[in-house]
Parts: C-alpha cells; sequence; structure tokens
DNA sequence: AATGAATGAGATTTCATTCAT
DNA sequence: AATGAATGAAATCTCATTCAT
C-alpha cells in the first residue's frame, strides 16, 4: 500500500554503464543517483552499500549467464551442438550488452572472494559439460582432474576472443567468431 | 655517483603485495609507506602520485614479462619449442611471484586505456610468434586477421589455466601444465 | 468513542527498550518501528518527532514515579515510615521496571532543560517531605536554604545504591537494600 | 623531525566546551574542528573516531579525579581528615573546571560499557577508604558486601550535592559545602 | 633529507521526516 | 489509514597530497 519501488531498476542500470564508463571505484554514489533519476539515500534502500551494490551487479549477471548456458546447452544433443549453441548465446548477450561483459571483465578478479561457495558459476556449466562428454565416450577419457584443465582452456579461448573484440584487436561483432571459437574448443577437448 | 634511493624497492614490494591483498583502491598510501617502513611523504620523491606507482608497476611487469618471453623463444627453433619455452618461463615466474600475476589480472582491465600505443606487450610477442609460424609454413596459413584470433586462442588457454591454479581449482604448481597447455595451443594453431 | 490507537503502546516499549540498549542517539526511526512491529510514519501520528518521543517517555516516567512516591507517603505518618515507603516503593518499580530507571539515568541531564519549571518533579516530593519533618520537628530545623542540601544527600544516597545495583557492584534485587538506604537517610536527615 | 602536533589540545579543549553546552551528540566534528582553529580531519589523526575522542576525555578526567582523590587522602591520617580532603579536592577541581564534573555526568552511564574491567576508578578509591577504616576500627565491621553500599551512600551524597549546585538549587560554589558533605558522610559511615 | 601532522576536497552513509500510493 | 519508498540535509570519515619542522 505504500508506493511502489521506482529507484531500483534506474539505479542498477546507472550503475552498470558508469561502472563500465569510469570504473567502480572511479563512479561515486552522487553520479549514480543523479543519472537514475533519483536521490543518493534512495539507494541505500535497496542495496545496504555500494560494495553491496556492486556484488549484487555481478552475482546476478553470473546467475543470468549461468542459466543462458544452461538453456543454449539443454536443447542440444552432441557435443559439438552444445559448445556452438552455448558460445552462441553467450556471444549474442554480449553483442546485445556488450557493458555486462566489461563490468564481469572488471571486477572478476576483485569479488571472486565474495562468491558463495555454493552458487553454481558459468564456468560449473562448463565443468559439467565436459565431464559428461567423457561420460558420453565423445571426448577421450580425461585423466583425474584434467576434465578441470580442458574446462579452463576451453573457457580460455571463449574469454579471451571475447577480449580481442572489446579491444578492438579483431573486428566484431562477436557472433562471428562462434564458429572458428566452436572449432578451437572442440579441437582441445577431442586431443587424444 | 649518488647512492641509491633507499626507499623505491621496499615500496614497490609493500604496494604489490598490498594492492594483491586488500585491492588498489583498497590500499591507501598510508599503509604502503607504513608496510615499507618509510615516510608517507617519501613515495613521492619516486613517483609523482599513486596513479603513477600503479601504472609503473603495472607496465614494468608487462615490460619484464615481454622481455622473458621473448628470451625464450629466441633460444628456439622450432614453433613447438617456441610455445613450450615461453610458457614454461612465464609459468615459472608466476610460480615464484604469485602476487604478480594476480597483480596483473586485478588491473589489466582498469589500466587498458593508459598504455601507450607504441609499447610492446606481451600479446604481440604471441602474435608474431603466430604470424612467424605461418610464414615458416608451421601452421596452415591463416586468413588475413585470423593470426590475432589464434593468439587470443592460445594466450586464452594460457591464461585461464593460470587463473584456475590461482583460484586453486587445478593443483599448482602452475608449472606442472607447461605440458598440457602447450599440447592445447598448438593443436588450435595447426588447425586445418 | 474512538477505537483505541493501536501502535502507540508497542512503540513506547520498543523505544524505550532500544534507548536503553543502545542509546537514545544510537537508535532510529527504522528500528523503532521495526521492533514495535508497525511503520515508521506511525510514530508520527502519536509524536510530533522523535525528540517529542524522548521527552514524553522521560516526563511521563518522572511524573509516575512522583505521583508513586507521594502516594506512598500519604499513607504513612512518621518521617521514617514516611521515608521507608517512598524508598520501598521507588525499589519495588526499579525491579519490576529496570529499563525504566536506567532509561532515565541516561536522559536526565540532557533533557533537563526541556522540563517545564512548572512541573512538580520527584526531588520535589523529598524537599517537600524534610520541609515537613523540619515543621513537625522530626528533625533539627535546618538553617535556610539547608532543607535542599539535606534532600540532595538522601536522594544521593537513594539514587547511587540504586546504579550500585544496576551495575552489579552489589547484588540485587534492588529492595533488599530498603533498609539501610532508609536507615542511612534518616541518619543524615536527624544530623544535630 | 615532523613539525610537532599542534591540533591535538585545542581540540581536546573544544571538544570538551561544546560536549558541555550542546551535548556530544549534538556537536559535530566541524564544529569542534572550527572552534578548535583545525581541519577536521587533524581530529583522526588523533583519535579513531568521534566516539574514542569521547571515550578517552572520560578516561583521562576519570584518571585524573582518581588520582586526585588518592593524592589528597594519602596525606591525611584519621578518617574524618580523609573524607575532607578527598571531598575538598574534589569540589575545588569542579568549581575550577565546572565543564569536567558536566561531561562525566552526561557520558557516564552511556560510557560505562567502554570501561576497561581493570582500570581502577574514582569509586574505587572510595571503595578502599572505607575499607581501610573498617580494618582500622574507625567504623563499625560492616558485614561481608556492606562495605559497598557505605560506598554507595557517600559517594550519592557527594555527587548529588553537586548536582544540586550545577542546577543552582542550592548556591555555589560547590566548596562551601565541603563541610556538611564531610559531615554526612561520616555519619552515614559511624552507623552502628 | 625525511618526517608525519595538517589539510581540502570529496566520499559514503545516516537519519528524521515527508509523501505518493 | 497505513505503509515504506524517497528525500534533503547533514554527519562522519577517508585519502592523496602538501608543508612546517
Amino acid at each position: 500500500m505504500a508506493r511502489p519501488p521506482k529507484a531500483r531498476e534506474p539505479l542498477k542500470q546507472a550503475a552498470l554503464e558508469l561502472f563500465v564508463e569510469r570504473s567502480v571505484h572511479g563512479t561515486g554514489i552522487r553520479e549514480i543517483a543523479k543519472h537514475a533519476g533519483c536521490s543518493e539515500a534512495a539507494l541505500y534502500r535497496h542495496w545496504a552499500n555500494k560494495e553491496a551494490l556492486v556484488t549484487a551487479l555481478f552475482q546476478e549477471h553470473m546467475n543470468d549467464v549461468r542459466d543462458l548456458l544452461e538453456n543454449a546447452i539443454a536443447k542440444e544433443t552432441t557435443l559439438e551442438g552444445k559448445v556452438r549453441a552455448a558460445c552462441r548465446a553467450a556471444y549474442k548477450l554480449y553483442d546485445e550488452h556488450p557493458q555486462v561483459f566489461r563490468f564481469v571483465l572488471l571486477v572478476q578478479h576483485e569479488l571472486a572472494k565474495s562468491i558463495p561457495p555454493d552458487m553454481r558459476m558459468p564456468q560449473d556449466v562448463v565443468a559439467d559439460l565436459v565431464r559428461d562428454a567423457a561420460v558420453k565416450a565423445e571426448i577421450p577419457k580425461p585423466a583425474k582432474g584434467e576434465e578441470f584443465l580442458l574446462a579452463a582452456a576451453v573457457i580460455g579461448i571463449f574469454l579471451e576472443t571475447a577480449v580481442y573484440v572489446l579491444y578492438q584487436r579483431v573486428p566484431g561483432p562477436l557472433s562471428r567468431y562462434v564458429e572458428p571459437v566452436t572449432q578451437s574448443a572442440l579441437r582441445v577437448l577431442r586431443a587424444k
């Protein structure tokens, strides 16, 4: 019966944009509020403090990406189909919302400690993908622990390609590299 | 000759340790000075301000890594030898100075803008390596621009593996993964 | 007749508890409202603002104590009986509602200025008691103005004993000290 | 070799004056700094925060009063002499520095929790005085624990008289009441 | 030369109070 | 009528940097 929250979404959007443009620490509460068209104090009704806002943005985006990957993979049956679908879905997201990717790049290592240990992350989806492919004999059986190494390599190829597009070392859009990234990933996974 | 500056190295070491532990922005001049055992003002004898210190740390480390890679590569003749030597040299450095790697991870995207356009970076070494291998026909001739894509993939495999060790998703030391990382990289590079 | 206000008493009780636990200034409207199970705005239906709530709590308690003392004294005829009855009544109140005593201790000096000059306070009851005893020659006739000094001493004995129980320098309950406090007070009052 | 601290004492003096005049919570850092003629940040070099300043002021004053009492008592041999000397010394201090007394009154109950358990307080001096008098048979032997009750009464008489002067219910200066307070205290102590 | 006290500018956060729903 | 979101104003505190000693 009180008035419905009107500042929450604008604040999230404004924060994301400004964090990406001027870095998290280079962006003050004042700017976020002004950009969102509300008062500074409004932020504190929705998040305990600036850090909580940053963490929430990060974890929500990670959850989104995780769900995106899981949904894309669920629709496919072969390893190649899954890798391609996952890559395509994620690159499509980043083409449409480049800020999200940039934000994650900026904060991932600083926020690594803040991730709840039981939170399922995008990288867990990839690890499961690799494990599942091994079970189904779509790839050679990896030695114990080696599956994580393979997941790391796949994620590395995927991410660093996106970084190269972001920094315009190769021309965008990112989606045009779905196929070569998929093939490189498969090549690594299918190693004897 | 003037006596060597006394506080410079302790300050760099203190800054690196604290930046890694509590983030750059979470570390104040006071703490750096105290940790280095000197006064706050001493820092300003060696760098114009805090930002200059951070930038210098980053760029010096990037130069170190670049030289390390170039020296390692120069001693080898085959593509496989070069990739392996580069990977081994870098992983050895990171095993011995894990803080350096962590620091680079933390600041790389925020400091990307500060890099002088003519500064030769480690990634340029990898790009040259790929280009050179193509010229020597050690790998299939990449389409125009594709060489950067290959470099990105190689760097991604290399970096993400190091990240996995850093976060203890796979056990260290990093050097034990020189061989699988090398083989994965080669597999990607030699793609038909 | 209008239905009775629903939030008033819970708000008073919540405020008292939190003020005592975390100090007046350390307790916000939000906390009071939450603790009372109502909205923040509800407080403003009953008091003009936070300060008015604090003042009302204080003055109401002072009035309660004053009435308590007067009723106790009215039932007795001798000085000793009056002192004992007053002491017993007040200590019984504080044993049953220790928060009230603690609250009064916390705010008394800060709120001293806010007391209306014509408001009859507990200390006035004691002053009257002393004056009355002098008139009835139950104690030696005090010099002009000395009656207040005696009242101060009696109140001091009474209060500081309660403080000692509150801080557990002597064991409670407070009521067990009615007799020694009464005797000490009488000894001071009956001074030659 | 750096410049000597210039703001510390002015800050303490300014804080004391303003706390007494407008209450602790009613006085901002800004006002303290302005009144002391220095910047707000200077305060944080000397105390961790506002609360630490308040606590330090309180505890330092308590230590001063404790030493004052102990010195006064040490010079006397009889119980009466000691009580009178202690009372005279303290009342002289409060006549000369009424702010100190007012400040202690304002904050004592809010800061009670902050006192280190091993800190010797003025009230401990009084308790020792009573205990010592009992040992020397200057007063009747108190029952176990009763010595604290006597100390409470003595302190109550002493303090509440000072409160009455502060609030001008009896005329000052406080020192004029040394004798009646002493006699009242002795009367209570010598109770059969 | 070296220190660390002092500072100015600004950051974050708090809070009583108001107001749209 | 009652809520709790929003606010304005201020409070506390931080911090890189300067400067007197």
